[in-house]
DNA sequence: TTGAACATTAACATTTAAGTCAGGCTGTGT
DNA sequence: ACACAGCCTGACTTAAATGTTAATGTTCAA
């Protein structure tokens, strides 16, 4: 598969899969003409860098842990589950603090709509 | 509390610390004689400021939902919410996959046991 | 065979987070 | 009074992720 499909597969630009050639993180094969070829593997690959720059890793960050990009069980993952873990931390964080948020908001309206029940019914 | 005892709770930097002001994120009082003060609402803001960017989102994202960030319940946190869980999934997706090449790693070690045992009590 | 669509590389630009350093003020203990 | 630690601002710097553009090769269909 060539690169045009290969990025809208990944719901990122073509420039992106490149950057992650140039910074090491995947090899990618040619075909004859020069033209790169993505393998079901290699969208996998790019797929799971992907996710780890959006979860705000750095190319070194993740190049560092590549073992846990190949798609074999290969190597022990140099921390990755750690990392991966602190990031859980800061989301998980986030998260409760914003679901509370959302409850009082949500809170908010019940009571207002309960108001108005009340208003109306009476 | 002044920036050096906020950084250390924060751990992050001071430099930091005057980033998130300097990038609208958040509104620090001083003291008569100009030294920043964090409150305990500044403090909480700003590890959430830190949260949001180590999950990956930029200052820009983030001052488009600063409802998110004060304390109070107050604004409709524009997108926070749904931001939230697109960073959700992309950890999901790494964190199943890792999980998976981590069972794979066990499987492979616990087998590598059996065998020694087996090896060894024959 | 010409043009549209897609590929390549390379170079330049922008934005953001963060480090670092310089020059200067403040505050406190001796 | 002095030293020392901490604060301030501002500017320079770096690294990373992307965007953008330019110049050029390839494929294919009309």
């Amino acid at each position: 598969m060539q690169a045009k499909e290969a990025a809208e597969k990944l719901q990122i630009t073509q420039r992106m899969l490149r950057h992650y050639e140039k910074e090491g993180l995947m090899a990618v094969g040619r075909t004859l003409n020069g033209y790169r070829s993505y393998s079901a593997a290699d969208l996998r690959r790019a797929g799971r860098i992907r996710d780890f720059i959006a979860t705000g890793f750095s190319t070194r960050e993740i190049r560092a842990m590549s073992a846990c990009l190949s798609d074999e069980g290969s190597g022990p993952c140099e921390g990755g589950v750690e990392k991966l873990r602190e990031k859980l931390e800061h989301i998980d964080r986030l998260r409760a603090e914003l679901d509370d948020k959302r409850n009082v908001v949500i809170d908010k309206l019940a009571a207002l709509q309960n108001g108005l029940a009340t208003v109306s019914s009476r």
